[in-house]
DNA sequence: GTGTAACGGTTAACAAGGTTAACAATACCC
DNA sequence: GGGTATTGTTAACCTTGTTAACCGTTACAC
């Protein structure tokens, strides 16, 4: 027989390099991955009807910074404005935010948390360090610190502009 | 005047506690977040027709696991079979690899790269690396080492499954 | 041997998250 | 006042991915 004939065409999992696996040592293949599996594990955790990470998002922003603009809040996250519309209206249909006339200005409407809101954002928020801590419960607080720190050190020179 | 008729709404940027701002202290906030600035300089480098990000992953294993399955290689990117076959569609439709029949295993079609592939890849290796670099250039080669590895810790728990 | 289960690749329909382009209303500038 | 810029919004679209169904093929129980 050819040595072709095995019986599947050789995964080949384990005889490789491994020191200079190229992909695996990218940054933003490992980025995206770990991102993957974080993201996976707050969705589960907030549920079925849950926020999803982006409104969740938002809506810090607007318990932070009552009063906030739309376009202010699209700036902060680093979206387009006409893309915080179907955000907003998420948040506005659970009753978390208002949108509200703002005297000076016909044009604006400014978000305002509900109580109701603000209560939620509490309980996400500490669901979401219980994620965390959970996920990366392998990781010591020294590391995790480092990681927040190297993020940063990645965003930082990115959203110069944006705030 | 009411205390209400400031031009805007208060963006009200400044002054926030910024020692425990609840968002900017979450980890998968922050991931997100750098993997988006870290995808889109990988993008501007592949340029307008060049590969996106899960076909250069994906032509990566093809190169370092030649005639691997896709369900295989699937398995490895961490996606359904039925997500790959556009890839598989963009890979072969740019002449990198060819979908081959294999002896033993009519259902199987296994994935080989062609001589164009291996030469685009080791390009497109060289473009990611000179990319990261430059990106990552406020970092030390420590600091990107200890990413890296804090990157995989978050993955190894949640990928234990798919190898 | 044969019936049945499992598997590999594919397609179709859909969902999430985002973008660009246009628009009406309003505000700003001189 | 007239031209220009900004705000929120909608519509059309793109990307990346999923689930569900299908067909051909293979593996396996008995």
């Amino acid at each position: 027989m050819p040595p072709q004939s095995r019986k599947k065409p050789q995964p080949q999992g384990d005889e490789l390099p491994m020191a200079e696996r190229g992909l695996e040592n990218l940054i933003g293949y490992n980025l995206k991955r770990a991102y993957v599996i974080v993201r996976g594990d707050f969705r589960a955790t907030m549920g079925e009807d849950g926020m999803s990470p982006r409104v969740f998002s938002a809506l810090s922003f607007v318990v932070d910074m009552p009063d906030i603009t739309q376009s202010e809040l699209a700036r902060r996250l680093g979206i387009e404005r006409s893309g915080l519309v179907a955000i907003v209206d998420d948040l506005e249909g659970r009753g978390y935010l208002r949108r509200t006339a703002v005297p000076g200005d016909r044009r604006v409407q400014a978000l305002r948390p509900t109580q109701v809101g603000v209560e939620a954002f509490a309980e996400a928020i500490a669901q979401a360090e219980a994620h965390e801590a959970r996920l990366l419960q392998v990781m010591s607080e020294d590391e995790k610190a480092q990681l927040l720190a190297l993020l940063r050190a990645i965003r930082e020179p990115g959203e110069a502009d944006a705030i």
